[in-house]
DNA sequence: ACAATATGTCACCGTTCGGTTACTATCTCG
DNA sequence: CGAGATAGTAACCGAACGGTGACATATTGT
């Protein structure tokens, strides 16, 4: 499921948890955190913490996925920088992330 | 790709603007956040808040999906619950699921 | 009707978040 | 060399988080 907002989490994780016959309880407890909050994340709190939600996920066996959309180089159509090719290369040369080269 | 870790979050969404040529500060105010909170965030913050993750991951235009994995009952086996028919009628009864049978 | 279960809500409290504002270290380019 | 841009870090502070424990509602099964 695509997900984009906090109540869409929300809502998939509880789904999920149903799914399973897990109570509240039950899965707070495996995912370490308080049922107080699973209340909140499952009614979409936006201010949960990432780290308690990857926890609850994995507890669901929930894989998430990360997808960068359409091409590298689509900056929402109205900052057009056209780079050319030497920006492009500076870029890769000033900046040596970890697996560069 | 698939993510596991506050560390994994902040490395993908790092590598994505730098793909896209953004610095922290213009990421930040695109996403409505600071400038520090994508520093640590970047560097794997567990206690970043969802929110405001999901609108950096927007402003990426980067895309998130989750899914259940494998098949409905199959708690991590080491909990054998052996749910017999009379469980299984009883869960459909009481927990009016959407897709179950 | 009663007990048991599951969920939602509340108040309290210590901890931590996120924003702001500096300062520092690199790196690039003129 | 010096100016400018980018990124990491620090201290401060109000606001919000998450945990605990209790109470209020359904809802189910006896």
């Amino acid at each position: 499921m695509r997900i984009r907002t906090a109540a869409d989490l929300g809502a998939f994780i509880r789904e999920r948890r149903t799914t399973l016959g897990l109570d509240q309880i039950s899965l707070a407890k495996k995912a370490g955190t308080s049922r107080k909050w699973l209340v909140e994340v499952e009614q979409g709190k936006p201010g949960a913490e990432i780290g308690l939600i990857l926890r609850t996920l994995k507890s669901l066996e929930i894989s998430i996925d990360l997808e960068a959309d359409s091409s590298v180089a689509t900056p929402p159509p109205g900052k057009p920088k056209a780079p050319d090719i030497n920006s492009v290369l500076d870029s890769l040369k000033t900046r040596p992330l970890k697996k560069q080269i």
